[in-house]
DNA sequence: CGAGTGATGTCATTGACTGACATCACGATG
DNA sequence: CATCGTGATGTCAGTCAATGACATCACTCG
């Protein structure tokens, strides 16, 4: 065994959730979060920008992940179908994910406004990721924009309908099926 | 005169733009901009919840305009024509004010990502507040989220477009035009 | 073995924000 | 005219998020 546990941040992520969930964000202090993973606030802040990005770890892997699918997808497929497969791909992030885990996460974020302000902005930057690789694909820009607006608010409807199915739902296919009622609206 | 200068709110959000203009966000503290309201610190908290809060006033004021102007579009509109009233209506609260200030304002928020969440919930409140509306006027649930969150779109690309139109251009005029590319953007 | 490294702890400090309480011009009321 | 709220502000003390500077020490590599 080293000097220290390893996983300081896997701990911080975890005690944050449970206390986040248990007494609310604004009932826990770093501190709290801190001595429940065994470390020092000075830590936590080594490891998270602030309070709030606790939450959000994964947040910049996702969102490459999605980027990657939207440039391997064929050159012949359509913009929206390019963010298509872009916002499938995310599936495979939470696949394997406890649901229990992803409905407290929620549950804690509608619940703050500092975490919702947060998740607006992560959401935002994924939507200007995703515009970016349209344009890379030669996509133009007004299309590119919008395009990617749609996709992430699909993501998002998606992503809250999910949470809401019984757990033996794939989140794959209710993005399926919230992409068929999009085409539907605009049919 | 009274006992102290009327106003304190209208001073400290003008303290606060000047400051956070000429020194960043960042680098102004609170103390700062109640020394030079001619106020104490304690008093800028009992004007805004927070130093972010300061550059957001009116922002109800506006969202209420326009949910009014929802209301009041006839009833024989279409979804999307009550929101584009509504949008329209946003004008009258920008031909009066200084595009100077407008601009200023603009800079300071996209230089700084703290200000930047605050103005996506803000964004995100004002989409509910139609989307409320839109359901007030008997539309579809998934049709009333969807036009509101175009139609907050559309506010938010004619507002920059109009920052960086000459001065004489009419902030109307460009959300018309905006209107009529997404028109052509679905059609 | 000894130098270097990386993750952590310790300490001090700044600044956002809050609660409790005091102050005092002004307007109403008897 | 005296007095009695009332509302906007000041004062003070305190909590906690966040950051910089410096110390520590297991571990690794030469």
């Amino acid at each position: 065994m080293g000097r220290w546990e390893p996983d300081a941040a896997g701990r911080l992520r975890e005690a944050a959730m449970a206390l986040y969930a248990e007494r609310g964000f604004d009932g826990t202090t770093v501190a709290d979060i801190a001595d429940a993973a065994g470390v020092t606030a000075r830590t936590f802040f080594r490891h998270f920008a602030d309070k709030r990005e606790v939450l959000f770890a994964g947040s910049e892997q996702l969102e490459q992940h999605m980027v990657l699918a939207l440039a391997e997808a064929p050159t012949e497929a359509t913009p929206m179908e390019a963010v298509a497969a872009a916002v499938l791909a995310s599936a495979e992030f939470f696949d394997g994910m406890r649901r229990d885990y992803s409905r407290r996460r929620a549950a804690v974020i509608t619940a703050t406004p500092e975490l919702r302000e947060r998740e607006l902005i992560k959401m935002a930057t994924l939507t200007s990721s995703l515009t970016k690789g349209l344009l890379d694909r030669g996509v133009a820009p007004d299309v590119a924009a919008l395009a990617a607006e749609t996709g992430v608010a699909v993501f998002r409807v998606a992503f809250e309908r999910w949470l809401v199915e019984p757990d033996s739902v794939l989140i794959a296919d209710v993005i399926r099926s919230t992409l068929k009622t999009l085409s539907g609206l605009t049919a």
